[in-house]
DNA sequence: AGGCATTTGTCCGTATGTATT
DNA sequence: TAATACATACGGACAAATGCC
């Protein structure tokens, strides 16, 4: 068990949804899972919100909780949920492929106004412009260009960028990017798009730029990824409210 | 005022932000804001807690509470949060321009084994297959391929089709699709897509499918929209914890 | 149709923990 | 160290929707 209380309720209800222990689709009440757990409705309601936000649940008012069937029959989809999208360019994983990089562009430029707007930055900041192939066995499947200011990591280096400036932001400033606002769109490949990623002249790229916030809300890093057009699925579940 | 004290809160304060009154991107204490709205600190919470998921804010524990910056350069794309694309096919609105809606399919068939999994159905049970082409003042843009069992509404016709099936819903069953779970991809066009859209061989479309359900958690459609790719662009805040 | 038990929704107030400054 | 500010959790009260009898 973990340490927060509505984290672990999280994590036993859903064990037990996939093990087909409420055969009748439904959650036992609020005020039951409270007493089960030796906890209060709150942390209960807590923990069924989340879940519900996910789409894991539905809720009814009157009526009870109820499990998604999608849950049951498709439990990967709702485990590669959003996040998994976020540290795209760095946390990619295929099941036993090995990641690469080849750092394509790597210096320092004077910031478009628009990128000056979106990173938050005073005129006289500079930011890196860091252009990466990422390939997986060989496979290329993206083209990642990323813009950071300097005066946030004014130590970035060529080496650290052939493995994950995520996880050197994490050493370096004691700070995670878990938070995105992302746009996705398709394009028509361009011919360097059809050099870099393999593509036919008909096939295209998708797209996903965005910027990346640290944990305090600083605005980190502008990133457009072009991606092979069949590496690139995004799920996402919906919740009007 | 509506009627629930979170949500005011949401609405003035967003309301507030966007006037510029916190000048230095800093939100009161959590403290004040209950005393100033006269509610308990928990109901501030709430309008918080959902505010930062929707990436308007940002809370940092020990220091307070902050404006994303991207909301106040940029209100628009945050009001174009993942909702507008729910329910894309009905409520899809651009300024000034006129939906329309051309049939080019309506039967009943019986549902692919994957389909009665999806939509949840026993293998006596069949399903409406609707296919719509959408255009805008004479310019197409979506192909829509949607499958809804016939039990859920019995007595569909080709009229209800032109317009909204989402408020016949509302109007018949009283009840809302809020809900989806949806894949977002690109692919090559076909000739079909092509001819209907009016695409360039090497243009693409995007494409979104995937289940809606209603409130109660019945899956109700699935659905397939091919793009033309000029007028997809999906918009999410993607937040990890 | 009406009433009642069930179940989730909303809101309050309090106590304590933890990270930041 | 102390003050500040958000996080977690408890428990209770009442409202609103549902469903059954």
């Amino acid at each position: 068990m973990a340490e927060l209380v509505y984290k672990n309720i999280i994590s036993d209800l859903k064990e037990k949804i996939f093990a087909g222990k409420f055969t009748d689709m439904k959650l036992p009440d609020e005020r039951s899972l409270a007493e089960q757990y030796n906890v209060s409705r709150s942390s209960v309601k807590r923990a069924l919100n989340k879940m519900s936000n996910e789409g894991i649940i539905f809720k009814k008012r009157g009526s009870g909780t109820f499990i998604n069937p999608l849950y049951l029959k498709n439990e990967s989809i709702f485990n590669y949920e959003e996040g998994s999208n976020l540290g795209i360019s760095d946390n990619f994983r295929l099941k036993g492929k090995k990641p690469q990089t080849k750092i394509l562009d790597f210096q320092v430029i004077k910031p478009t106004s628009e990128l000056q707007r979106d990173l938050f930055l005073s005129p006289e900041d500079f930011v890196y412009k860091i252009i990466r192939l990422r390939l997986f066995e060989d496979e290329p499947f993206m083209i990642e260009t990323g813009y950071i200011p300097i005066k946030i990591l004014p130590k970035l280096s060529r080496t650290q960028l052939e493995s994950s400036i995520f996880a050197y932001i994490q050493s370096e400033l004691n700070q995670t990017a878990s938070k995105s606002f992302m746009s996705i769109y398709a394009e028509p490949s361009t011919s360097e798009d059809q050099n870099l990623l393999k593509l036919k002249e008909n096939e295209p790229v998708s797209v996903m730029e965005g910027i990346f916030f640290l944990d305090n809300g600083t605005p980190f890093e502008f990133s457009q990824m072009r991606l092979h057009f069949k590496y690139l699925k995004f799920n996402t579940f919906i919740n009007l409210d």
